[in-house]
DNA sequence: ATGGTTGCAAACTTTTTGCACTTCG
DNA sequence: CGAAGTGCAAAAAGTTTGCAACCAT
């Protein structure tokens, strides 16, 4: 990251680096609001407005992206680095979010290639449902 | 749509008619105040809060679902009746979204069901790329 | 030195909410 | 009639921006 923004002409300063270690480690999402508490807990002062922007710049060098979570605020993830990832189940009844590992897009993006002459850089899928406990708790709600 | 709300103990009131109208035979995207804007331009007045309630208790009845485009509004299309429908693709550099016709989640929302046991009720993909126009601008422009 | 970067506060946008009034059933 | 729904205006919440001070290079 550090190389990819000075290629660019950006600087490496200390707000950056400190946001890249909250996000670096992260498996997890999270929003600009996120990034800031967490730290303010550790004593460390950054204007929301630094952060806002970073994650704008990171997310134009590919460095984190967007998920469609969250109605709120807009959520981010880290990029990872090898093949395509994983994607999310989002449970609409307790609004947890789940990871699948599952390998799936390789071949559809082949086809839509030929089939569209679209060139895919990314993608996100997010499936809708039931997690396994809701599913069971809203069978039993309904026999009530 | 009307029996819907009704059979959920809700009313089918001339605003809810009326945005229902405008949505229905959309295959488009829209934001609240796509809605409200094209109601306007029809002389008919609808508060914005009401298009706002309307759409969220839409989504909840899953016959309207968000669409993760725009990072400014919320993006909403109508649920298709049949099967799963489309997904889309979006141009990093145009900003263009294409649909694409592509059956593919049939088989690994049946993997998901078994692996995760997660009762998969509807999901949004979204592919990042370059279009094939873009793409090939793309290309010449970095010849120069 | 110089131009990118930050912090702060103010501005903006989108979305939500309280409440009195209206309307469907 | 009574409960659900609406409109309006005010409030929230999230995000962006202008600008003076700051600091990497």
């Amino acid at each position: 990251m550090r190389d990819t923004l000075k290629k660019a002409g950006m600087r490496w300063t200390k707000q950056r680096q400190q946001i890249y270690d909250e996000i670096i480690d992260e498996t997890k999402h999270y929003t600009a609001e996120d990034i800031h508490s967490k730290l303010v807990n550790k004593k460390i002062f950054i204007g929301l407005s630094t952060i806002y922007r970073t994650l704008q710049l990171l997310e134009g060098k590919n460095i984190v992206k967007r998920v469609p979570i969250g109605k709120d605020a807009t959520v981010y993830e880290t990029c990872e680095e090898e093949s395509h990832g994983h994607h999310h189940m989002h449970c609409s009844r307790c609004g947890k979010i789940l990871e699948i590992h599952v390998d799936m897009l390789e071949d559809i993006e082949k086809i839509i290639k030929t089939k569209y002459d679209f060139t895919i850089t990314g993608h996100t899928v997010m499936f809708t449902g039931l997690c396994s406990t809701c599913y069971h708790k809203a069978e039993s709600d309904s026999r009530k």
